[in-house]
DNA sequence: TTTTACTCGTTAATTGGCAAAGCCG
DNA sequence: AATTAACGAGTAAAA
């Protein structure tokens, strides 16, 4: 099957040629079979990189009407507005939390790029373009299944095509255990493929000996590489000899990393930790691969744009790394230093990146090795295996179509856990994808919002809101009722939905103003009264100050929290001592007094980066990374104008919040 | 004999990432 | 639960 055999203009039939776009793949064929292209509902299970942004093109430009594409991440956002905005003749707009690319109203585009949480929200608040969309392409729809953010892709979902029943739906997921669940509650054409454009084959690692899933295995020389010569014997025996006993994963990792770059190709490797992220990379610093890879003054260049962004020890730190042709990438950084990393990568600037799973469900990165370090992490009760889906998708970054001959995903093991790894991640299915709709937290807030958009007067009608939901079809919404009464009761004693008497029933939920006010600021019910009651509490304080206002929005869930230390703990509690008379909070009186604590530190580092301290400042006073003061401050932002609308509408005025808020 | 360097064993500390407002005619 | 950083004791080598 040709492009140029598909319902597609002559100019974007030509954009693709350019492209070397010319012949269908097998999964892309298998879509356009089930009728992508004449506004048939699909899901397509495929791998990463076999081609669904096509697939989702296809979508978009043969819909009769707007068309609208929903991702999980904001970077991914960007980068597919700017692959859709290079198509001829398609007006793009893109929707995100940090980014509005035009400003003028997205009703005139032929496609929309957002976020779930931003379409979420535009329901939310009445946007008028929701309802005029002729095609809507869910990226990642297998994130269903995440806790928190899974329930507002369904709800959102839902809702828009209860709204809109011509509405046609396109659901791309990674393979995962029941994609025929998935099309089943979309009631679409389910396009199932493991096929990928350049094989890839998966292996475990022990010593330097690896066997992959094809039959092949590789062996690598794994040692340490500093002793000169071997052989000098005697005394010297701790010095160089340990390769005969079990090489640690860290050694084998680097043999694995060093052999690829060797042979020209680049590798991912990915760690449990963002320190030991950094560890790593420092360690494959000694192995000289900017030379290996003859990219050394590329390398250096692109230290010297690390260098440029800030004056961190982190930033410091990468950059010597990008000098010896390796880098580190991790939530921790900012931005900037994420972009050098990512650029520099993709450019063949750099040989290796050491990464925590950012980089596995981010931005496309592909390599021709992958080395997984580190398949367990710690998580709510312990240690655990790192979710096979997860690993998958990892080990799917590995081969660059047309550059590598296949891609290679290694597994790190020792001979104890071996055989676990591989029954797990080399022969295990990934995860099936469960509904988190149940959870009480996101069905709060989901219920508010259909009560505050006038969606829904009754338990009923809350009911068939959900009707349309995965929840609802694998369980049956009935299996909601008791869970939406509690939701219900919740909100109404939380001051934020009101049982009116009267109507068809006997009573109408109707919002209050301040649960109205929640619901469109986008805030979590729990979110919204933790600042309605800080306000009225930062009013009758005598002397409230910024850090007042900055307290009580880093004391809700919305605020991500700032890890406390031991050794920094004494030292936070003297300070709410000593600025008890600016706090909303009784010191003896949180229930949660650690969470208020962390809080507390929170707070107090936004009150001195407005006071004008720097990043580097509070980077290593604080330690925490740079990237995570700026998604603070971010979030500050966020929350205190959320405040200053609730605080206007139940008519309390705090003037430190407007002080706090102008000088972000 | 004193000082320094290094090894070894014990204990304490630390442990992923992600999104979210506004709509102004 | 597991890994590593931090610490301290003990020992060998150097001064």
């Amino acid at each position: 099957m040709r492009v140029r055999d598909l319902p597609l203009s002559q100019p974007v039939v030509d954009h693709f040629a350019d492209r070397g776009v010319r012949e269908l793949y097998p999964p892309q064929r298998a879509a356009v079979d089930a009728g992508v292209c004449e506004g048939a509902d699909v899901v397509a299970a495929v791998p990463t990189a076999s081609g669904k942004t096509f697939v989702a093109q296809l979508a978009l430009l043969t819909a009769g009407g707007p068309g609208l594409y929903v991702c999980p991440l904001r970077a991914l956002a960007r980068e597919k507005y700017e692959t859709f905005a290079a198509l001829p003749g398609v007006d793009v707009g893109i929707s995100t939390g940090d980014f509005d690319a035009t400003g003028e109203a997205l009703a005139g585009n032929d496609v929309v790029v957002a976020t779930s949480e931003k379409v979420d929200s535009a329901i939310r608040n009445g946007a008028s373009w929701v309802d005029e969309l002729a095609c809507v392409v869910v990226d990642e729809v297998h994130l269903l299944g995440a806790k928190r953010r899974g329930p507002t892709l369904e709800v959102t979902l839902a809702t828009l095509r209860r709204r809109n029943p011509d509405l046609q739906t396109v659901a791309l997921s990674a393979t995962v255990d029941n994609p025929d669940a998935i099309a089943d509650w979309l009631d679409a054409a389910l396009v199932e493929s493991e096929w990928r454009p350049v094989d890839l084959r998966t292996g475990v690692a022990v010593g330097g000996e690896v066997g992959f899933d094809d039959g092949t295995s590789l062996s690598v020389d794994v040692g340490p590489d500093e002793t000169a010569g071997d052989g000098d014997g005697g005394e010297a025996r701790d010095g160089d000899a340990d390769d005969t006993d079990d090489p640690d994963a860290t050694e084998v990792t680097a043999a694995l990393v060093a052999d690829a770059v060797a042979d020209g190709g680049q590798c991912l490797a990915f760690v449990r930790s963002r320190r030991e992220a950094v560890d790593l990379a420092e360690r494959l610093a000694e192995e000289g691969l900017a030379a290996a890879l003859g990219v050394e003054d590329a390398a250096a260049a692109a230290a010297e744009e690390a260098t440029g962004v800030d004056g961190t020890m982190t930033g410091r730190q990468l950059a010597d790394c990008l000098r010896a042709g390796v880098a580190f990438h991790h939530a921790g950084l900012r931005s900037g230093h994420r972009a050098v990393v990512e650029s520099a990568f993709r450019e063949r600037d750099v040989a290796c990146i050491c990464a925590t799973p950012t980089l596995a469900a981010g931005v496309n990165v592909p390599a021709r090795r992958v080395v997984v370090r580190d398949q367990r992490r710690y998580g709510e009760g312990g240690m655990s295996w790192i979710p096979t889906l997860e690993v998958h998708q990892m080990c799917g970054r590995a081969g660059r179509p047309g550059l590598d001959p296949h891609g290679e995903a290694v597994l790190v093991a020792d001979a104890d856990t071996r055989e676990a790894v591989r029954e797990r991640y080399v022969e295990g299915d990934p995860e099936a994808v469960e509904s988190q709709l149940a959870d009480p937290g996101a069905l709060r807030t989901h219920v508010l919002a259909a009560v505050a958009t006038d969606f829904a007067a009754t338990e009923t009608e809350i009911l068939d809101v959900f009707e349309g939901t995965f929840y609802a079809r694998e369980t049956g919404a009935g299996g909601l009722a008791d869970a939406v009464a509690v939701a219900v009761d919740d909100l109404v004693s939380a001051g934020m939905v009101a049982r009116e008497t009267g109507g068809v029933e006997d009573y109408r939920l109707v919002a209050t103003a301040v649960g109205e006010t929640t619901s469109k600021q986008y805030v979590r019910p729990e979110t919204g009264e933790r600042i309605v009651a800080g306000l009225r509490a930062a009013a009758d304080l005598p002397e409230a100050t910024t850090l007042t206002a900055f307290e009580v929005i880093c004391d809700t869930p919305d605020m991500q929290d700032t890890y406390l230390g031991n050794a920094e703990r004494a030292d936070v509690y003297r300070f709410a001592r000593r600025n008890a008379a600016r706090l909303t909070t009784d010191m003896t009186d949180p229930d949660d007094f650690e969470g208020w604590l962390e809080s507390v530190k929170t707070a107090r580092i936004l009150d001195e980066w407005i006071g004008g301290a720097t990043v580097e400042e509070l980077v290593d006073r604080y330690r925490i990374g740079p990237g995570d003061l700026d998604s603070r401050v971010e979030r500050a932002e966020w929350l205190l104008s959320a405040a200053e609308a609730l605080g206007e509408t139940i008519g309390v005025r705090v003037p430190a919040v407007s002080r706090a808020r102008s000088r972000l």
